[in-house]
RNA sequence: GGCGGCAUAGCCAAGUGGUAAGGCAGAGGUCUGCAAAACCUCUAUUCCCCAGUUCAAAUCUGGGUGCCGCCUCCA
């Protein structure tokens, strides 16, 4: 297995820890209003990632996290806290809102096909290990205490950069419009563990600690959770690019002074779907959800097939015409994948085992899925291929890449217009004998639109309701 | 200002030293009253531009150009 590491920079074999249970931590969403497909172009890859791995032999803990509480800034809000900001939008309480959006986050995922992490931790679920955390960390000197807020000083942790590999000098501050100076850092990248004092007075998510009634900063999360749930060091962290640079660096800068030792030995990025105006964003653009791409009729499963032909690493851009080419691309493939549902099974060939191997090898190179399924495609054209072997490799390959490829569409049809459409196909059929074509013409449009398409065979019509 | 990424056919997209995968769209064919479906065949002398290294470059090096992302909590 090949990853890219973004610590390295470079793509390196996957040695993990220990080979009978590699230990992933994926970074959550943040649930204070739906998941764009955007975001979801993240999680669908990391369960590729979790998928092959247990594919090519290592068993996988996976954990993640949900930040449930309170954020400061968004896409482009003005500074609010983001879950109070949901609430205040919906009139409802924060804890109702993160409640609601978690449900619909495992909700998306389900539909796009993506395994929900064996783990999921709630961030205000570990307020007392935040506590102790960062403790620990006032202990050994790292932190320091001003205008009611528990900072971490970057300045003694010296491999602060090593993720980045930013020279601190030329990082802008306060780069982004909305975003102030805080003037009371040592540092200016040092970062806030544990809030009393925030600029926002109605913060609504409070709890109390031995530094006064407040909230834990956003970097402490992943990191306890991970020690909490994978222990000390791990393979594989997960997250976007965005992270790297601040969320990231923190993670490893908090929890590296905490155990004193290396953390994280393969570090994850996934880049970003991009729309016209550029990163897709809850605030620009259209708020692209799978229920609304699902009420516009599109099947869930053909975006997860538009997003597995291109690299996690890659910026992929998003527009209507290329999800209507995925459609076209995604139900033909199916169509063909369905043709050997019914073959009777045999052992596998020689030939079937070399397909297989050439998946696997797709997969374990850092993920290739565009050639994971040019091999699918292969295999359907395969001329010394079974189809007792056509079948199992869709199966054995549709585990990983999870797009339904062998289950039919669940279309209820009534038995109103079953009877209709037999009726108008027996009058067609009467009018093809009796050479009245215009009329045959006529019924079938009649018939395409009850929304039913109809396909003459040596048997006589069959049809298909869309 | 700093850092990172990307540029391959009408479109999407693999390929990172050995002579351009795959998909969508398009063309032709088999089949068909016509369609649809299915299957078969075809569709980039060339990989943003210019130099260089090499027997050999889309792939490596240098220099341009264009686009995108990040720089205090967005996947």
């Amino acid at each position: 297995m090949k990853l890219y590491n973004s610590l390295s920079r470079s793509i390196e074999t996957f040695e993990p820890i220990n080979p009978e249970c590699v230990t992933l931590y994926t970074c959550g969403p943040t649930v204070y209003n739906f998941a764009h497909i955007g975001n979801l172009r993240t999680y669908i890859h990391e369960d590729i990632l979790e998928k092959s791995l247990t594919a090519l032999g290592f068993p996988v803990k996976r954990v993640m996290n949900i930040t449930d509480v309170g954020h400061l800034e968004s896409d482009a809000d003005d500074g609010e806290d983001k879950m109070l900001k949901g609430a205040l939008r919906e009139n409802k309480t924060v804890w109702q809102i993160a409640e609601q959006y978690t449900e619909a986050f495992f909700e998306d995922c389900k539909r796009l096909n993506i395994q929900k992490p064996g783990i999921v931790a709630k961030a205000t679920d570990q307020i007392e290990d935040y506590i102790a955390f960062i403790q620990t960390l006032e202990t050994k000197g790292f932190t320091y205490f001003v205008n009611g807020n528990v900072y971490f000083d970057i300045s003694k942790f010296p491999e602060y950069t090593k993720l980045s590999k930013m020279n601190l000098d030329d990082l802008k501050i306060a780069h982004r419009e909305g975003v102030e100076q805080d003037t009371f850092k040592k540092n200016p990248q040092d970062f806030v563990l544990w809030f009393t004092k925030s600029k926002f007075d109605n913060q609504a998510m409070k709890w109390d600690s031995p530094w006064g009634i407040g909230y834990p900063g956003w970097h402490i999360e992943c990191s306890v959770i991970a020690l909490k749930f994978l222990g000390e060091q791990i393979d594989i962290h997960c997250g976007g690019v965005d992270h790297i640079l601040v969320h990231h660096t923190n993670e490893i800068a908090q929890t590296e002074s905490y155990t004193g030792k290396s953390w994280v030995n393969y570090w994850w990025h996934a880049e970003f779907l991009q729309d016209n105006t550029g990163k897709m964003s809850k605030s620009k653009g259209e708020f692209l959800t799978v229920s609304l791409l699902a009420s516009k009729g599109y099947n869930p499963l053909a975006y997860r097939y538009y997003v597995l032909n291109s690299h996690y690493r890659k910026q992929l851009a998003f527009s209507y015409d290329n999800l209507d080419m995925a459609v076209t691309a995604y139900d033909k493939l199916k169509k063909r994948c369905l043709a050997y549902k019914q073959s009777d099974l045999s052992p596998l060939t020689e030939v079937a085992s070399g397909y297989q191997n050439k998946f696997l090898g797709a997969l374990a190179d850092d993920l290739n899925t565009a050639n994971a399924i040019t091999v699918l495609y292969d295999v359907l054209k395969s001329t010394d291929a079974t189809a007792s072997d056509k079948l199992q490799l869709i199966l054995s390959f549709d585990r990983v890449l999870s797009l339904d490829l062998l289950k039919d569409a669940a279309v209820v049809i009534d038995a109103d217009l079953t009877e209709q459409v037999e009726k108008l196909i027996a009058q067609r059929t009467e009018a093809k004998s009796g050479k009245d074509f215009a009329k045959a013409d006529a019924l079938r449009e009649a018939i395409k639109s009850l929304g039913v398409t109809i396909k003459d065979t040596p048997q006589g019509t069959t049809w298909s309701h869309e």
